[in-house]
DNA sequence: GATCTGGAATTTTTT
DNA sequence: ATTCCAGATC
């Protein structure tokens, strides 16, 4: 029945077997820290423990899920049901909902985002008549969060007297009222932010010792994975409530640490030992991830750390190729060498696109990556970015979800009160804000009562106003007899979003609408998954909240076939066969914000290692003489990173001549191969007049007047207007109000005619890239 | 109140 | 390159 000890290295099955006690688990790169966990986890309930006392916080849901699902297989799937499991934040949510009337907030509590956060701030610093070019909101906000996550609550700032004092020199005096207004808004709206989950469960364990009581009790065993990564609040949070029984458990690996920038502190793990007794210390050091060069390279770039936990990371795989380093002229060129050598690869070594990994230090790179991927059809998928929940129409009808369960929930509601346009503008949403203000109520109860309220509104608004509160209110009526799906898609017709969209007609508007759909399906799907499990209701706050805490890795991927794109800091606890790592340049990895102190240095150097430890078989790691920033090319040098590593594990491909992979062919906007000799490529001489292809200023003002119901092929629309080809240049057109553009139809001879309703310009003819007006 | 327009800011990483 | 915002204009 334990054979699964077995498969377990001695090192390995050590911390396994030891039950009860205090223990740390240093765990180098691809050791096999998960299976561990897993294991352990598997052996306490074959001990007999109960998996309800079992409570282990790991770094992503899916992580979460993943290891209950192996757990499952073990011992069985009833029992693993009952484990607690998931991140800091979705566990002790939970927590906060079950507890949340003795901190004096609702049951089903909004949780805000960043965003919220932010627009709060935002909306903050405007009513308090400060400089928004002093205190600027992002900074605003950061500073807030840290204050959180170091348990520095309004009333402990005000108490510090150097808090004040290093806010005045930093010409931010009001920092403290800021801080406090936020935290009296989102107490007033029902809301926390992320950080709150951390603060108030602190709080709660702080001041209720009954309550901290019932918990220590629950959680007899407690496991913590990544803990290189918790921040001070979950630090505290860890040891209250492993504090009676004391039999806890944390995995982790000081070199992996890389989230300074949101609290963490490497100490919680340096110092662990201290903080229990008889700690038993463990360490992982047989990697059997990647090859003997991987392993050995990133071993000494770790080396040139000063801060760090002193073991050997070694290997029994095989040497295996060296880490390719190639240089390209721009990111463009970089994009292409990486989506080449990747179809290569594919073909030579029969793999699939799922064995390919593209990482890089910051989003803003992906573009390059996609382009150059999505010209050699390669499929892929970006992680992180903009995430689905992120995108304008899904946060719209979430808002409308989050208003009906919670109507006290004031970044909601200023989202959604006047989209569709009802009528009810900034002007109105002021005076209502000051009088919330002034009767610490809500916007919403204001309304409510806005007939008992001197409000210098004319009744026309009040109506509008009056009618949007009772069509919340219908949704809610629905909400307590309706499942979340239905009342979902009854939001999503009653509101108007989806006919919004539907009058909008382009294509990025049927995206919109599909999106929509696809949310829909989702809370159907919520909604049928959670009615198997007994202590879930499948309620609309059981969905919001899951929305709210999703990562970007815990997204079901589908078992498509895709290279995966995305930043270091989502690759953490990933592997692929094949890794690319990108932008290896001085200012871009090390980042330019992070070269200013050691401590900074070193979480870029461990982020680094985190990035090539990713890897099965071999690395890749570009860099580009020139990119672009900002929209401008600037000059690059290669990371000092690439220099650290021992020159033997290098292959270096420049000069890049040695290179070869096919061009790529250049098409026009119909997707047909452009004959370049039809084009001139030298660009006129200052001074000579414009090309004739090119539209007169006036003509371009009409244009700008028209918004296209469907953008001109080889035409591109974004949020400010579209984006022509004209000639070799390309013309951005912002949206103006106007007439309708209808495409009739793009003709054999590869014309597209395009008819104005009015505005003047009868047709457009689009040719070969040329943009010509005629009439 | 809605729309237009010029100019500033943006890119470090995320629950 | 794009997005966001405030002030101007419709």
């Amino acid at each position: 029945m334990e054979s699964y000890l077995a498969e377990l290295n001695d090192a390995q099955r050590a911390p396994v077997l030891q039950k009860d006690g205090a223990m740390i688990v240093i765990a180098g790169a691809g050791s096999g820290k998960t299976r561990v966990l897993t294991y352990r986890i598997a052996y306490l309930m074959s001990k007999g423990v109960d998996p309800f006392n079992i409570l282990s916080l790991t770094f992503t849901n899916k992580a979460a899920r993943e290891m209950k699902k192996r757990i499952a297989q073990i011992v069985g799937n009833s029992e693993a049901k009952n484990l607690w499991m998931g991140t800091f934040h979705s566990i002790f949510a939970k927590m906060l909902r079950f507890e949340a009337d003795k901190l004096g907030y609702p049951s089903n509590f909004t949780i805000y985002d960043t965003q919220d956060s932010q627009r709060l701030i935002s909306a903050i610093i405007k009513e308090m008549g400060l400089d928004k070019d002093v205190y600027k909101y992002k900074q605003v906000y950061s500073r807030i969060s840290s204050f959180k996550n170091s348990l520095i609550t309004v009333k402990a700032y005000f108490q510090n007297p150097e808090l004040i004092e290093a806010d005045a020199m930093s010409k931010k005096p009001r920092m403290g009222e800021i801080y406090k207004n936020y935290v009296e808004r989102c107490f007033k709206a029902g809301a926390m932010d992320f950080d709150d989950l951390l603060l108030k469960t602190n709080e709660l364990l702080n001041r209720f010792p009954d309550v901290l009581h019932k918990y220590q009790n629950r959680f007899r065993y407690i496991l913590v994975d990544e803990y290189q990564d918790t921040n001070h609040s979950q630090y505290l949070i860890v040891k209250a409530l492993s504090d009676k029984f004391q039999n806890i458990c944390v995995v982790g690996d000081d070199a992996q640490s890389i989230y300074a920038f949101r609290g963490a502190n490497i100490n919680n793990i340096l110092n662990f030992q201290k903080d229990y007794e008889n700690v038993q210390m463990y360490r992982l050091e047989q990697n059997y991830r990647s090859t003997n060069n991987i392993v050995q390279a990133a071993n000494s770039i770790i080396d040139k750390n000063k801060t760090k936990l002193e073991k050997v990371v070694w290997t029994a795989n095989d040497d295996g190729p060296k880490i390719v380093v190639n240089r390209l002229l721009t990111d463009g060129e970089e994009g292409r060498f990486v989506a080449s050598s990747i179809f290569e690869n594919r073909m030579q070594n029969q793999l699939n696109n799922g064995d390919f990994a593209i990482l890089y230090r910051t989003n803003a790179q992906s573009r390059a990556m996609e382009d150059a991927l999505r010209k050699r059809e390669i499929p892929y998928r970006i992680y992180g970015g903009l995430s689905f929940y992120q995108r304008k129409e899904i946060k719209d009808v979430l808002s409308y979800l989050r208003l009906l369960v919670n109507p006290n929930d004031e970044e909601a509601l200023k989202r959604v009160i006047n989209y569709p346009a009802r009528g009810i503008g900034s002007t109105t949403i002021d005076k209502l804000t000051i009088v919330a203000n002034q009767y610490g109520r809500s916007i919403f109860e204001v309304i409510e009562n806005m007939d008992q309220l001197d409000l210098k509104i004319n009744s026309g608004t009040r109506n509008k106003l009056a009618n949007f509160v009772n069509m919340i209110k219908s949704f809610r009526i629905l909400n307590e007899n309706a499942d979340a799906f239905t009342v979902a898609d009854t939001v999503a017709k009653k509101t108007g979003l989806v006919q919004e969209l539907k009058k909008d007609g382009t294509p990025e508007g049927i995206a919109r609408i599909e999106n929509i759909e696809e949310l829909l399906n989702g809370i159907r799907d919520f909604v049928e998954g959670q009615k198997e499990l007994a202590d879930a209701t499948g309620s609309l706050t059981e969905f919001l909240e899951d929305v709210a805490l999703a990562t970007d890795m815990d997204k079901d991927t589908g078992d498509d076939d895709r290279v995966a794109l995305m930043t270091i800091h989502l690759a953490k606890g990933l592997e692929f066969p094949y890794v690319y790592i990108v932008g290896m340049e001085e200012d871009l990895f090390p980042s330019a914000m992070s070269m200013n102190t050691r401590t900074e240095l070193e979480e870029e150097r461990r982020l680094f290692y985190v990035a090539l430890t990713r890897a099965e078989k071999q690395a890749y790691l570009t860099y580009t003489q020139s990119r672009y920033r900002w929209g401008k090319l600037v000059d690059a040098e290669p990371s000092r990173f690439i220099e650290e590593i021992e020159a033997k594990f290098l292959d270096y491909m420049i000069p890049q001549d040695d290179y070869k992979y096919k061009p790529l062919i250049d098409t026009d906007i119909f997707g047909d191969e452009i004959d370049k000799s039809k084009f001139r490529q030298s660009k006129p001489k200052a001074g000579t007049p414009p090309p004739a292809h090119k539209p007169s200023e006036e003509q371009l003002r009409k244009l700008r007047k028209l918004r296209p119901a469907t953008p001109a092929p080889g035409a591109t629309q974004n949020t400010d207007g579209v984006k022509l080809n004209v000639g070799d240049r390309v013309e951005h057109i912002r949206f103006g109000k106007g007439a309708v553009l209808n495409i009739e139809g793009v003709g054999q001879d590869k014309k597209a005619e395009i008819d104005f309703e009015n505005g003047g310009i009868k047709k457009l003819l689009l040719r070969f890239a040329k943009l010509k007006l005629l009439s």
